[in-house]
DNA sequence: GTGATATAGTTCGATGATGGAACTATTTTT
DNA sequence: AAAAATAGTTCCATCATCGAACTATATCAC
């Protein structure tokens, strides 16, 4: 049962994610919030990055949940003070989701110290080999993506 | 607001980690598992390509899960016929936990096309690139636990 | 060695996150 | 103008999870 060195980065990309869960659990559990509602605002701390706010439905598609799920998430979200709901003008069916000044400190709170570590271990790497790291996540994040909808869309 | 190359870089590994979540989620909705069951049986197969049996105590930390929630999840996965328990010689409050042939076939229809994409991925690169990638993900997982466990011990 | 303490796993009961079905309100299509 | 689609919510039932208490085994102290 001897491993290439392709399948045993596989694995470690595997272990990797399951650190990552671990992280998001133990963080979770110290500040009282959920696993869910910690990665809810990781996500949406992604989309104010990219300049954007989060609809329900971008929420539901990011962290997998169904629709009911999501609002139930958002109203704790909205019962711990992280979150506002605004309809849009547009199209009045659709809310938008903006965080509180609390869920950005607090947000940054509980992810700060692994951005820190991860900063820590990237600094050790050349510019050039950051980038070149950064394409492969890329595309690792793609290909995930894409098994993920090959699978959903093969069982119909 | 512009962003270094270093916190690009952090912010890909947690977008990899958030897209293996949603393919998790994914397709144990798609098998009729859930979320949970499914990173045991990755965490056992993980095991058992080092050649050992987990614990349940080993799942418990693997999986930050509480005690009793260790045991309903062996439970469930005992009643899909997924493993066996074993109580061992050496201290016999042990339990070795072992997985059943079905269990590795079902494991493997479920993380194959996640492998195979991934797989697909890093055959673009050098055995160089391949062997620097794994170094760096190697690191970035103690990185992870690392930070994990600073927080875990600053709020005793 | 024998009693005290620690460790591994389980059982029990309660909480709460989640999904399916049904509903309201808007927008788009025909 | 009617029909269909879409976004989000409410209601209800299920079940994964945790804390507390328990059993059994092992280790430690003296």
């Amino acid at each position: 049962m001897e491993s290439s060195p392709s399948l045993e980065l596989v694995h470690l990309l595997q272990r990797f994610a399951q650190a990552s869960d671990r992280y998001v659990e133990s963080t979770g559990t110290l500040h009282g919030t959920h696993r869910t509602d910690m990665n809810a605002l990781a996500v949406i701390l992604g989309f104010e990055r990219e300049g954007s706010a989060p609809t329900p439905g971008d929420l539901s598609r990011a962290l997998q949940l169904s629709a009911p799920a999501t609002t139930a998430l958002l109203d704790r979200l909205q019962r711990l003070g992280y979150i506002q709901r605004q309809r849009t003008d547009k199209d009045r069916r659709v809310v938008c989701i903006t965080l509180t000044d609390r869920a950005r400190s607090d947000g940054r709170a509980m992810f700060m110290p692994l951005g820190e570590q991860m900063l820590k271990l990237i600094s050790r790497y050349t510019p050039e080999q950051i980038e070149f790291l950064g394409e492969f996540m890329s595309q690792a994040i793609s290909g995930v993506d894409a098994a993920r909808e090959a699978n959903e869309s093969q069982k119909h």
